[in-house]
DNA sequence: ATACAAATAGTAATAATTACTATTTAAAAA
DNA sequence: TTTTTAAATAGTAATTATTACTATTTGTAT
């Protein structure tokens, strides 16, 4: 793959980014100093970075895929509220095992070649519950 | 809700399938003995029969929501070459109580509210493998 | 039988993403 | 260091899946 300064921007942007931006959001911030960027160089360097392993797609239910600057294994909430992703985590260990051990496990007897789990998670986030509250 | 014939086809036409019928696959289909049937229709009606649990709805990566008869807990896997939905059977019990005991005992520190998991399997099914072998 | 709100058909609009093509550019070859 | 070449981009058009809109139709309560 030949260099380009667009891939090298965004690629900078998602592993800087707290969040989990989606394309057009990449878009949106790298325009300011990109003016001329188009929409479909973001698409197409956001699919070759996560095809290369550079960046993490998430695709959640009805929205826009998501890319994720983490490499190791975790997941995701989706917050119904705000829309936005979170990683998730868990105050017993046992439970991210139970969640590694079965993607390792899983043995069927369809006969079909399984190659990987999407596990995602749907809720309201933490900021949205004490907005609630209020 | 009133009663609509449509959606009595409808409903007919998702538990009678042995598949996991796309809205498209719904139209195309009942439009031969319906032929004003509108898709709108198709998708109004799929989305009001899941959520008062007439159906279940299925979200895959990167393609059309799939729509189920089956309402008991059970999983996925989306074949990546032909793109057909299938059910998922496991051959050790445990693998299949690993994944609810999961769904139940999620207790996460970001002190968001999960309200459902999403487990979605990914690879090759059976019959693309023997085609493969030929 | 009448009235009314809910549902439909048909069409238009939207959202996310991919495809296309002329132009630009990184980097290999001369 | 220029020339060449193929890969990448910008800008636009097309596609796919789905939702929105509105005039008309249809269940069902009165």
């Amino acid at each position: 793959m030949r260099y380009s300064v667009q891939r090298e921007k965004i690629l900078e942007f998602v592993t800087k980014s707290s969040e989990h931006p989606t394309a057009d959001i990449v878009y949106k911030n790298l325009r300011r100093e990109m003016p001329n960027l188009s929409l479909g160089t973001v698409y197409r360097n956001l699919t070759s970075l996560a095809r290369i392993g550079k960046i993490k797609k998430i695709t959640v239910a009805n929205g826009s895929d998501h890319y994720d600057k983490t490499l190791e294994n975790h997941y995701h909430i989706l917050c119904n509220k705000c829309k936005k992703l979170y990683d998730i985590y868990f105050n017993d260990t046992v439970d991210i095992e139970k969640v590694s051990d079965l993607e390792k496990s899983i043995n069927n007897e369809n006969g079909c070649k399984i190659s990987n789990i999407d596990i995602m998670f749907y809720g309201i986030c933490n900021k949205c519950l004490s907005k609630e509250r209020m």
